[in-house]
DNA sequence: ACTATCCTGAGT
DNA sequence: ACTCAGGATAGT
């Protein structure tokens, strides 16, 4: 479910809401979760050590702790880290860190999710956050960059936004509302794109990344933030979860397809 | 470059 | 009963 927008709500609000406290107890209720450690190191690796701040890399959370290691997050499509401050059931809660004030809930309802610990001098040995390329949203992922990248494939360019190891943070809703905002289809093949239609995408992403954040990410169904609230960007989308309603821009309808086995909306109009 | 798969839940 | 879902990866 998150992409950058969603994770960035995540971690802005727990970087206010939990660093600087101290995990007193972990209770790992789903062990599976937990790729690299099993279930008892994993508790006992985290517990006693302070969160010191909380970080985020493409789609991956990382709360760093005072410790040898930290805790590496991915959410998949279900995953959400909550604080609380007061203690509230949570359907769908698979680890609880109990903290000196307060508690972060896991919780996942799909059980997609993956917890890593990784050394805190630097995340490594986990291999889809060794292979990311650039955040989508910043300097480094540059026009360039992706004329270079784009050149040098004949995937489609849908294929190619999505490929985290090509640029980071960039999910379904955000590359659908992307290709539209610049006005290519998703099927094309993203060696054809030219230096201006690259540029329109460049800018495009840079946008809809943007707008997403400021409205605490895209809640469609079980999106919250650290605080436990829904985002509001799903009003703001144009053509994902449109299909059949018309085009904002030229009232054509939009259409829905399947492509590299991804839901994919976009104007055939708008969109070449 | 596709597809099958990991899961649960909601919608048709 | 069947399809779909915001992700990623191990197969083919």
């Amino acid at each position: 479910m998150p992409e950058l927008p969603e994770v960035e709500t995540v971690r802005a609000y727990l970087e206010t809401a939990a660093a600087g406290k101290r995990i007193e107890r972990v209770d790992l209720l789903l062990p599976r979760l937990v790729k690299n450690a099993g279930p008892e190191p994993f508790c006992r690796a985290l517990e006693g050590q302070q969160i010191t701040g909380v970080k985020r890399r493409g789609k991956y959370l990382l709360l760093q702790c005072s410790g040898a290691v930290s805790l590496l997050v991915h959410l998949r499509m279900t995953g959400a880290l909550i604080y609380q401050a007061e203690e509230s059931v949570i359907q769908g809660t698979r680890a609880v860190f109990t903290l000196d004030e307060g508690r972060l809930i896991y919780r996942d309802i799909r059980t997609l999710g993956c917890l890593w610990l990784v050394p805190s001098e630097g995340p490594a040995g986990v291999k889809g956050y060794d292979s990311l390329g650039p955040d989508a949203n910043s300097p480094a992922c540059t026009e360039a960059y992706m004329i270079e990248k784009f050149s040098s494939s004949r995937r489609t360019i849908k294929a190619v936004l999505l490929d985290q190891t090509v640029m980071a943070g960039l999910g379904n809703i955000y590359v659908d509302e992307a290709l539209f905002s610049a006005g290519i289809a998703p099927q094309r093949r993203c060696s054809s794109i030219s230096a201006g239609e690259v540029k329109r995408l460049h800018q495009a992403i840079r946008d809809v990344l943007a707008q997403g954040l400021q409205h605490g990410g895209t809640t469609i169904r079980d999106f919250i933030g650290g605080n436990g609230k829904e985002g509001s960007n799903q009003a703001f989308l144009r053509v994902y979860g449109k299909e059949g309603t018309p085009c904002p821009q030229c009232g054509s309808l939009i259409v829905y397809v399947k492509s590299g086995g991804r839901g994919t909306r976009y104007c055939p109009h708008c969109q070449q």
